[in-house]
DNA sequence: CTGATTTAATTCACATGTTAAGTAATTAAA
DNA sequence: TTTAATTACTTAACATGTGAATTAAATCAG
């Protein structure tokens, strides 16, 4: 395919590509699981008895406050998360469920693979080396710029 | 829980946190000018009198066939693009109108200084790398794993 | 040339991204 | 203590992501 000038020197189309590439080795994984890939990621943040308010979660998974709350009401359906009684009743907080839990083990020795395949092809240490580069270019935008 | 899943050195992580914070840097700007970063992305790569096929233009700006479709069907509405006949009757060839490239080029003159903000923020031979790396990353993973 | 297959877009259905507005609970101020 | 401001989350509305099904046109096999 010749794509000439497809502006591959531009930084956020290198960034969605890459992405892209990255979780399409996760992405029929998941599904088969039943899941999507923001859903598994909510799912992990909670992994291991871990309670986390609304917030807290967004953060952590890299989701909008309205995505989460949808995504909360669908896991919640499914049974493989519950809410915790919160002192601060504005707050969320949310755990996984047993049965979520199960479904995290499960899945996750399959991810862990993948990850690991990623690792082996792309050499450890440069993947090191760009997730470290990656967060100091988003440290320095946040600053000023 | 021997290998408790950390988000600080996952790679898709960083890659989604790493272009929120890029896009981050682009977003208010291409909003001023009616636009999301979805449909300034198809503007781009149409720009200088370039015609494409709905196929191509979808794989040079990274958008799935479905929201293509879309973006086409709202930037023609509002005159900034239009169908151009095409030899393959299958295809929808579109390039810009003489208004979509006097947006582009007032929009472009912007949106250049950011990036230059950004390059010097982050250091021109830093974002030359990460891009190279993000590049070779992505050749990997689309070869086998 | 006719029918089967492939290809290019579109449409559909649902999940998520994104901004703005709204609601309820907490905290701060008078 | 009563009210104003803030905080945490939800809802709404629209754009996009995503996979599956559909339609129309081109190509291929016989």
């Amino acid at each position: 395919m010749a794509d000439a000038p497809r502006y591959d020197d531009s930084l956020t189309i290198a960034l969605l590509r890459a992405r892209e590439a990255v979780t399409a080795q996760f992405r029929d994984h998941v599904a088969a699981g039943g899941m999507t890939l923001t859903q598994w990621r909510v799912i992990r943040a909670l992994a291991g008895g871990t309670e986390l308010d609304t917030t807290t979660l967004a953060h952590r998974c890299v989701i909008l406050a309205p995505s989460l709350t949808r995504i909360i009401k669908a896991l919640e359906g499914r049974g493989l998360i519950e809410k915790v009684p919160a002192r601060d009743r504005r707050q969320r907080v949310v755990r996984l469920t047993a049965y979520g839990e199960a479904m995290f083990t499960e899945m996750w020795a399959v991810s862990k693979t993948r990850y690991a395949a990623i690792e082996a092809a792309f050499g450890r240490a440069e993947m090191l080396d760009l997730v470290e580069t990656l967060n100091r270019l988003r440290a320095v935008l946040e600053e000023d710029v």
